[in-house]
DNA sequence: GCTAGACTATGACGACTGTCATAGTCAAGG
DNA sequence: CCTTGACTATGACAGTCGTCATAGTCTAGC
């Protein structure tokens, strides 16, 4: 299905920001990218960069979430292969050149950087009651959920770097095992 | 001690980075942040911009690699201690507004992400001998060394967009389990 | 067919960017 | 004293940025 001109201005930003970060991704180039006219940006997106960015994480987030909640009624295993399955697609589709567009906006100084902070706090927060569910002690779950998101997304930030897959693997299996240790007595 | 104004415009690069990012950080604003005239900076720095940036993450990796090196001796979990100690003491020093210059610098597209990518891998590769020095069996080693600097690297990122030591605090008493885990048995 | 509203096209604005040239200051060495 | 070289001060350059105003086009509903 072809995405209106809107969302497809907003899935543009997600990449361009994944790839160059929020402050190199101007709104010419966006605009260019999705193949819009740069006058539509201000009719679409009245509140200007701010918005199209914020609009642009809220849009990787939700995926995120969907995937996470859809898994996550397969348990906690379940929950972490889909997280990471969510990463590896996402770099090898960029042929290792985006990293997560959240995490970009968290490291520059944006007035944007609340939202970003909360979709972290989000994804931590959907993961705590996935690993409580299978028997991990809350105070344990907080921490390793903790530990997923941001190692993981270290990692991508590692994969994307080396462009290889190879650190992603390493940090999931890992966790993977961590997560099974901590799961199953 | 005072430091020079060349090495402390290059400090200053480094910290600045690490709080907006490389594109957010101009050379006027750096010039004044350190109280050095602009002029000068072409005059230390004539590779430019791309040459300040380069040599800040320079500055950023030979410290942790002296950290690295010195704890490393001591074991494990001694080089683990000292590499999360120093981004804690980061982040506190920084009142969590600053998250690792390499990370800002490997996010965003620039030239200078190559040297980025190299930062990482050295660090990876400090800490693989150290773990299999403490018995761990070198194919394992390389993922746990990608484990430590991915999710430090990660949770760096997180506490500071927390504005809170909690998400680097939970990675690291994971992290340390799973390495004493990997060491003694 | 005509009108209202959604969208496009174009071009401008002020502010900022990296970069550099030029002229000035100043301390060390002959 | 006077010259040389390191450093500073100032200001300009071409380009890009976010933003927006204005005018034009197109389409749905009457």
């Amino acid at each position: 299905m072809p995405l209106d001109p809107r969302t497809k201005m907003v899935a543009g930003a997600a990449q361009l920001i994944g790839e160059r970060g929020v402050g190199a991704t101007s709104v010419r180039e966006l605009a260019k990218f999705t193949g819009a006219p740069l006058g539509s940006t201000y009719h679409y997106f009245p509140g200007g960069k701010d918005q199209l960015v914020e609009e642009a994480m809220v849009w990787v987030s939700r995926r995120v979430e969907k995937v996470l909640a859809r898994a996550g009624e397969g348990g906690a295993l379940a929950a972490l292969d889909a997280f990471i399955g969510n990463w590896r697609e996402f770099l090898i589709a960029s042929d290792y050149e985006a990293s997560c567009p959240i995490l970009a906006v968290a490291t520059e100084d944006t007035t944007t950087a609340g939202p970003a902070s909360e979709v972290f706090k989000t994804w931590q927060g959907l993961l705590v009651p996935v690993l409580t569910r299978d028997g991990v002690p809350l105070e344990r779950a907080e921490r390793l959920a903790w530990l997923i998101v941001s190692s993981l997304e270290g990692a991508v930030v590692m994969a994307r770097s080396q462009r290889s897959p190879v650190p992603l693997e390493a940090v999931a299996e890992e966790i993977r095992g961590l997560i099974r240790d901590a799961v199953k007595p």
